[in-house]
DNA sequence: GTCTATAGCCTGATAGAC
DNA sequence: GTCTATCAGGCTATAGAC
């Protein structure tokens, strides 16, 4: 939020492209993705279809740019696991970090379980980073992890992922929110509830 | 399988139409719901758009009709475990039956996480019977269940239908996948393991 | 660099002829 | 019952004005 330009060197530019993609995010939320056409992102812009073509080649392009600040976050989490030494405090960290980027966004997650399903949008490769969903499962599920472990593992990241979108729970407080999905990781991998 | 006509009273009426159905699930499963266009449809079949749309009206009447079969068995589930007396008798029974449609339904449901996300398929509400994926939420949930169980309970669903429907696990003989899904059911659902 | 105008091709969907 | 012809609308692409 809070677009400011500021002084970029690039000038204006930024501007129409940042406008672009508030508005398509806006549209997205109340549409849905497939739902929203590009040319009525073009006319809430005032521009055309031509113009919105212009900065993105494709509806893809929008899509993944929309869903950028999450994905980054997501990981800089699995970046920071990975340099933790101990595997404990890997799962540990991972488990909190996706809980913490899955509540921050969930209005974006939200969105993208409408329309692809999460383990397609979420733990798909993502622009530049192969995929980097197999990343976060494989610590997970640890190097002498088995079959139970890999099926827990899976079945945790996509509850957290979903139930995170659901609409049910739209209305809970981050914290509440937060404390009760790290709750439903902790009992599919097995980890203790931490000393607060 | 083996859709034998056998002797309907209908006659050959049923004949194009689970041969639609039939190519439309090999397609479906092969490029998605999105991916597959009525005129692919058309083309394997050997007859013309308009052909299509005399069976079903909309494309997402096809959809429904290939899904049919294990949404009817979950709502079969569903009923029983509404029969039985006891809390516990309830939700475990709900939770083995899930798991059985999740798994002997599995290509089914890895073909609809991929367009719907399972929440709006599968937990939505079906042709006549009206949502009835918040039932099976209020069942797991109970009287007396908090925000905590809530959560759970979605994660549970979410987790169980997307991990039985996910290609890393397509390999797996369907036992020992029904026991790694139940596990994830009772560890989030706190139900210990039935002596058998 | 940024946009408008225009067009191509495909989709799902309908109306009406055999 | 089946198919031809046709429609509005979607995304993608190019040409050219400012």
């Amino acid at each position: 939020m809070t677009a400011g330009p500021a002084t970029v060197s690039t000038g204006g530019q930024e501007d129409t492209r940042t406008r672009l993609l508030g508005t398509a995010l806006r549209l997205f939320t109340e549409h849905g993705v497939e739902g929203t056409s590009l040319q009525m992102i073009a006319d809430a812009l005032g521009v055309t279809k031509a113009a919105v073509y212009y900065h993105f080649k494709t509806k893809n392009e929008i899509a993944e740019a929309v869903a950028e600040p999450g994905l980054k976050e997501l990981n800089e989490v699995v970046e920071e696991a990975t340099r933790q030494r101990r595997r404990g405090q890997q799962v540990d960290h991972l488990l909190t970090g996706f809980v913490d980027v899955v509540v921050h966004h969930r209005a974006l997650i939200a969105l993208f379980n409408r329309d692809h399903g999460v383990l397609r949008s979420v733990t798909k490769s993502w622009a530049g980073e192969e995929n980097f969903g197999e990343r976060i499962l494989e610590i997970l599920i640890g190097p002498d992890g088995d079959v139970n472990r890999a099926v827990a593992a899976h079945a945790a990241i996509a509850g957290i992922a979903l139930t995170g979108g659901a609409p049910e729970f739209a209305e809970l407080d981050d914290d509440t929110l937060r404390e009760h999905l790290l709750d439903v990781g902790r009992k599919l991998l097995g980890r203790p509830r931490r000393v607060s």
